[in-house]
DNA sequence: GTAAAGTTTGCAATCGGTTGCGTAAAAGTA
DNA sequence: TACTTTTACGCAACCGATTGCAAACTTTAC
């Protein structure tokens, strides 16, 4: 096994003898240096194996051509969407992801920051941890000109970049859709606290829809799960049916819940829909799995990330600076399956 | 909007009329450093608000903290759990990780890893695309003896760390499963080329089982989908129930299929177990929301992707070479549910 | 009180590209 | 031929942290 030292522009240059500035412009086509030079250099690099060393390169020009992304984490299908969204977008332009999951932790999160910003990322894509309240360890990027960009679960009161769809009008939808197929008493599985944008938002959403069409809120067909997961939806859903009116229909802020909802009012003889419709949100794969296949809000993973790749990518050349920094709203659709169509 | 010069060593040092090497090695408890002098240091770092220079520490020492990440795609349930799993263990030993999809294709693959290994990176774990045949693209790590660990997809011929399943024993262990459910005519649904260890290793195991137990192969039972979707899965499924001898079992070399098997069948009427017993692989989520629930073989991501990264994690310092490389096998178990179980 | 040993800190080179500025060579002009 | 432009390339500083070695200082020993 041979110890290959590596092979720098240095090795190039005194081979060719040529000076390594040389080298290092005629490697990137760089106009004042002649296109046989170019040619030569580019040639002896490959036969040499030569790899240009980013670390040395993002040193001197501090960047790195390497976006940040710091999310809660990467096994929800929504947030690995986004990723490979943002990866794609990326790789045309050159520039790699670096991926970071904060596993819903405040702590974690702002730690994860720190060495985002200590390995001199060009950008950095970000969705706000569960427990995040204070978001002051952002501030470092926005200081020192880096780009970011919020997304999806994004802080209020934070003024950058922030991509995300308008879950009040999403919540409204769902909400709309449901009294549409004659729901009177909906009910509404939600999440979080009041913190993040996107629960209550969509919890707000619901609320309007109902107002909007003359039906009481009721409190009790609201419940608040800790955390977004198939046990406490069920939980949650059996609350629901075991009331003395239960709702006949259900809008789960997440087709995780909304699928727990289905299966647990299955096991209870309940039908869906006819005697309980239920739309979901996000459109997981397992919303085309469940047996009836389950309604729910587009959540354009892809896209969303796209769009904040793009905008880190906009942004990470030009030099302008306290300028209000736009908001990008995604839409959403209504998806209407099985598990609510009544008519 | 300040334009903030980041804080170097040298600015410390200034301030505290110290040399830079001092303040480095204060930063790092360096035992030839007082602990006033460090205690001193640290608390005006903090007070200046220095954030060390990634870049720079690396090009110094040639190493990067980082771990590099190359597989297909990070949708996949599989995937995802696996990067979890690495990211996880990295982290709590102070790594990065960098991610890369390959999206299956061999030529995107060749430029990632030589965009990996221009990024200096500690380490570097890969699932090979689908396309690939020849993997001398990773020669250059193993050649700078920068640990390299293959999971899950692997080449035969590449003398480097491995981390599998014994997929010759699952395939087995599944379609035993089915003969003991009483099965005798056991389709398989399988996917790839023969290069990859996966399908054709499932697809051994499928076999051996048969002759063990003294159950003919039989040819028109064996469908090869060239993609492993949910559509091709019906396709090849829909043939299968088209024959004019059909299974009594399946044996799907991935849960996306036996899923998209159990709802053809479902839609013809096919009665599931007792028609037709099915069981999958992988143990994704749609697999327990599937009506009836997927049997499947556990697939131990987050296991792999830990063993994966402490692999990397205790080969980067050692500086042993020309060993043979181990291969780690990770347990897997057959789950039974209700899509196989007859008895 | 002085040499030896231990403790603490500084000097300066180094990692590998990048880039402003200067200069030599080639081309164009008079 | 002499001079101005243009083209092509080289010099050397620079990015920021690390580290072997030397030096200064302090403590211990005799």
């Amino acid at each position: 096994m041979e110890e290959n030292k590596d092979i720098t522009i240095y090795d190039i240059a005194e081979k060719l003898n040529l000076a390594t500035s040389t080298i290092s412009r005629a490697l990137k086509d760089h106009p004042s240096i002649s296109d046989k030079t170019i040619k030569k250099v580019k040639k002896t690099a490959e036969e040499m194996g030569y790899v240009p060393n980013t670390l040395a390169a993002g040193l001197r020009g501090n960047k790195t051509n390497t976006i940040g992304v710091l999310i809660p984490t990467v096994t929800q299908p929504f947030l690995s969407s986004l990723i490979s969204g943002i990866e794609i977008t990326a790789q045309k332009s050159g520039y790699n992801v670096i991926i970071m999951q904060s596993h819903d932790s405040y702590d974690e999160e702002v730690s994860m920051a720190k060495s985002l910003y200590s390995s001199r990322v060009s950008g950095v894509i970000s969705s706000l941890a569960m427990e995040t309240r204070d978001t002051s360890h952002f501030q470092q990027f926005v200081s020192n000109n880096i780009p970011l960009v919020f997304v999806d679960r994004v802080p209020k009161d934070f003024n950058t970049f922030r991509v995300i769809i308008d879950n009040h009008a999403a919540g409204y939808k769902a909400t709309k859709h449901l009294i549409e197929q004659g729901c009177t008493r909906i009910a509404h599985l939600t999440a979080g606290s009041e913190f993040g944008n996107l629960y209550s938002e969509r919890k707000r959403g619901y609320i309007d829809a109902l107002k909007d069409h003359n039906l009481p809120i009721i409190e009790e067909l609201i419940v608040n799960l800790k955390t977004v997961t198939y046990e406490e939806g069920a939980k949650a859903s059996n609350k629901l049916f075991d009331l003395d009116l239960p709702p006949d229909g259900i809008f789960a802020s997440g087709d995780i819940i909304a699928v727990s909802a289905i299966q647990s009012a299955k096991k209870r003889g309940i039908k869906i829909p006819e005697e309980l419709a239920i739309i979901g949100f996000n459109n997981d794969p397992i919303s085309q799995i469940i047996d009836p296949n389950l309604s729910t809000i587009t959540h354009p993973a892809a896209k969303m990330g796209k769009a904040s790749a793009e905008i880190i990518l906009k942004n990470i050349k030009s030099n302008k600076k306290d300028e209000v920094k736009e908001i990008t709203f995604l839409n959403t659709e209504v998806l209407v399956r099985e598990s609510s169509k009544r008519i």
